[in-house]
DNA sequence: TTTTTTATTGGGAACATTCCCATTTTGTGG
DNA sequence: CCACAAAATGGGAATGTTCCCAATAAAAAA
């Protein structure tokens, strides 16, 4: 079976011109007679021609595509940020290869490999849980290859970043816990290998300070976001005397699953115990009780990396530039609180 | 700037060889040396070495990429599929491209664009709620790059499907709420132009000649899928004389919202009405009341749908074969009916 | 008309790799 | 020790495009 693909030689040979000509219609060149562009151009329609995107990056180095490296899919946390970025990359122009780590730092360097192999312009990531040696990401910087972090960051890597105000959101949520009366809070953290569960954590303990309620570490339970693992540190919670009459969990899924534990325990939610998670997922607000989180900005967190990762891109490399953007997070008071 | 990528040029010369025998090195050909592959491949490593694909599929005509396209993201439905699709092309050498339609035709033919000009294997594809015309697909097979589609397939393409037994699914889930003793049992149902839709309505008309309840029109409403405007319909059948006892929902956000609708118009649920939806979704079983479904087999259909793109592209064009699998469905039952 | 400038077009190298064919080296049996 | 096979290596074309430089055609200036 003949698969020739249809290239621009045997549209040169159609029109009659040589190829040279024909690229340069196909690119729209400037120094290219407008009639012949619109004859190539028609015929290129006609012959069913596509562009081998492998010849062109194999010259000119560069692919027009940007890899994006997510640890997991299944809150619509991260696939509404990937939405948005793939709005903002369609528009100019990138194609976006999509990995998902699957919080695991093996398939994260993995998936770099991937990356790599498919010579993408530009890596947008947020890291996994496990994620301590960042060697696998500073190849793509040696290589040129410009990264800009989000959500989760990499604090030694000099490189745009894109984060939101983790510890006011946490302040805030706590703050308003208190204000509700609440007194004994405890909180479901994150690892400790992240800085977000770092953040999240200060915000918490500097609420309680301000309203001089004594810090209680017995009420902080740091956690390997493993959501299986949630209700047994709810029902801890539940057991300690006196018991907590909130929790403010690192985000919204381990909120979620700490609601149905404490409903399980027999306890009413918000009457006996107040709850509050951090993201405002999809499902939040369908629960019942709703729940109490602390919104973040998606669209805005996936259009401003992905256009600070654009910028760094057209940019030389001595030119690149490292910032940390940090957006504004919204309290979103509902029933569970 | 110097920006030149470490070749197997670079590293013939590195081991004073021949490109030749630095390439079946790196291939693991058989008839080399395996002392000079020891060498090769460690002088490679210690050079940071990364191959051109787009030089070797430039050549091969192999990218080991095959594409997906799915309507949307922020269900769990389509995430899982993706990444049980992902793990099985990992594990047989194949990369993911993921591409994302937002339910409209237009985008859906710019995504194929985009796998066709990254020159994939072949393509997984989820038609959109909007889909009619099958040209831009049928390009594929034109170039001899093999399709499969699964859950949302198309009827006129003579090409592997993976599907869930849609009729029997909405048939049993019917049957349950009858047996639960509901006799007025609307139907809110997904456009014309999907197959699933169709099949779902077919399995409920069936339940109801079965057990000789009258088909009534006026309970059967289909719609484009926005969600936004389910609380119109659901209010509208509670308006009805007599008021339905039952809501069978064409899948499981739509059914969420038909909860939250039902609430808000001040029934309960299960009580007044039962409601149930399609697929199992990851949210469903969170719900206050967790919500009664028929559960899709998501993993499988990743894994099948993937291991036949596989197999096909493995095979010689002319020996495609076409078929359809047909995955069962489970009836969760839950509080909400 | 002739020269100069400008607008178009053509030719061929380059990109990084594979793969076929040719050549060299090594091994084996007579 | 030679002939021959087998194993290992090298050389160069081919893949589909861009891009530089040269060549041609057309237009403007002399």
């Amino acid at each position: 079976m003949k698969r020739h693909q249809v290239t621009i030689i045997d549209i040169a040979k159609a029109v009659n011109m040589s190829k040279s000509t024909v690229s340069r219609a196909l690119t729209n060149h400037k120094s290219v007679n407008e009639t012949t562009k619109q004859k190539v151009l028609e015929i290129a329609e006609k012959m069913d021609y596509q562009r081998n995107m492998h010849a062109i990056s194999l010259i000119t180095h560069k692919t027009n595509t940007i890899g994006i490296i997510v640890p997991e899919f299944l809150s619509s946390y991260f696939p509404q940020i990937i939405m948005e970025a793939q709005e903002v990359a369609t528009k100019a122009g990138y194609n976006m290869v999509i990995c998902q780590s699957n919080e695991t730092y093996e398939t994260e360097v993995a998936n770099t490999k991937v990356m790599l192999a498919n010579q993408v312009d530009g890596l947008l990531i947020s890291i996994t849980k496990e994620t301590k040696n960042f060697d696998h990401l500073k190849i793509f910087q040696r290589k040129g290859i410009p990264i800009v972090f989000f959500n989760r960051v990499c604090d030694e890597m000099n490189v745009p970043k894109v984060i939101v105000d983790d510890y006011d959101g946490a302040f805030r949520a706590v703050e308003h816990l208190i204000k509700k009366g609440r007194k004994r809070i405890a909180h479901i953290a994150g690892p400790p290998s992240l800085l977000i569960s770092n953040k999240r954590l200060n915000g918490y303990k500097a609420a309680l300070r301000k309203y001089n309620i004594p810090l209680d570490e017995d009420l902080i339970i740091p956690y390997d976001l493993n959501l299986d693992k949630v209700k047994i540190y709810v029902n801890h919670l539940l057991n300690l005397q006196p018991r907590p009459d909130a929790i403010f969990a690192v985000n919204d899924p381990t909120a979620i699953e700490t609601i149905l534990a404490v409903k399980k325990y027999g306890l009413k939610v918000p009457k006996d115990i107040s709850i509050v998670g951090f993201s405002n997922d999809y499902i939040s607000g369908l629960l019942e009780p709703a729940l109490t989180t602390v919104s973040q900005p998606v669209k805005e967190i996936g259009r401003v990396a992905t256009q600070l990762l654009i910028d760094q891109i057209k940019r030389d490399v001595n030119e690149w530039k490292s910032m940390i953007r940090v957006l504004k997070t919204e309290l979103i008071i509902r029933k569970s609180s």
